[in-house]
DNA sequence: CGTATGTCAGAACAACTGAGATGC
DNA sequence: CGCATCTCAGTTCTTCTGACATAC
């Protein structure tokens, strides 16, 4: 459900598991977003530059689907990284409505320099579990993810 | 980090331990709302109720460390509840500067139903574990919990 | 024509802050 | 006096909706 602050929270809802997860998702945003403000970015820049990385260029709104950015708000983060000039944005020849988003060298080095503070939250999150509690953990939460399938894109 | 739509989602950013933690939570969420709201209610009015349930009378900024709330969003909570007729403010003899918060019988009759709803959306989210994975995901998260303690309250 | 794309404006919501009145 | 409680007002942040122009 949501946070649950100190220790005089009450047994039954310290037991609830979507309270649980909550408090743990809320933690984990934390971590990720104090790790990035240190490079003046945010986990949505990440996400886009990994996006780019993995599957090459893409327009926006597949980058969109890809990343869980909803199309309205994909604009200014790639406004932010364009700024920046860790990607730009090429009229589509094929199809012109469509924007050709591709990653700059500079963009590449920024991934990189990105990828290591998340890498670093990550391990800062997962810290209180053992190696092995660590692989089934996100194996479990693979699971959940696999079946409660989020809510569609506008 | 945060939620991850479809299946388009890049490989390196599906296996971000805070993204999936984000994705389950929000399903989480999204479960747990969607139950209640066919009471009518809030996962706040649940987890006030359980408090109150389970400790006893207590004041409002006592309410509010245990279950999360801030202090000044508790009062809006409260209202509702207690013009729903499930719990009553009386001024504290001792103290005038609180108010004393009970749960009626009518607030305790509203708790079973409620956690009734509530445990539906748990079985619902876990659902896709077996019960061994449940209990040591559960474990996890409480292990998790734990240690990032959650930010203080104003 | 219906649909997809990029863009902007703003609603809706939840988390959070600040301050004032009262009483310890 | 400093501090805690209850309350209200308002900010900030994110998610999400709606609409528009353009192009398929």
């Amino acid at each position: 459900m949501s946070p649950a602050p100190d220790d005089a929270t009450p047994e039954r809802l310290r037991a609830v598991p979507s309270r649980l997860l909550a408090g743990a998702a809320a933690a984990a945003d934390r971590l990720v977003n104090d790790r990035l403000a240190a490079e003046d970015a945010r986990k949505w820049h990440f996400a886009v530059l990994v996006a780019l990385a993995e599957t090459g260029p893409a327009s926006q709104s597949e980058l969109s689907r890809r990343t869980g950015v909803y199309r309205s708000d994909m604009v200014a983060v790639l406004n932010e990284l364009a700024d920046a000039g860790f990607l730009v944005r090429d009229p589509d020849p094929v199809d012109r409505r469509r924007n050709v988003v591709s990653l700059t060298p500079a963009g590449r080095a920024r991934l990189q320099r990105l990828d290591a503070l998340v890498t670093a939250a990550q391990q800062e999150l997962l810290d209180p579990l053992s190696p092995a509690e660590r692989t089934e953990f996100v194996r479990l939460l693979a699971l959940l993810n696999a079946r409660h399938r989020p809510s569609p894109e506008g």
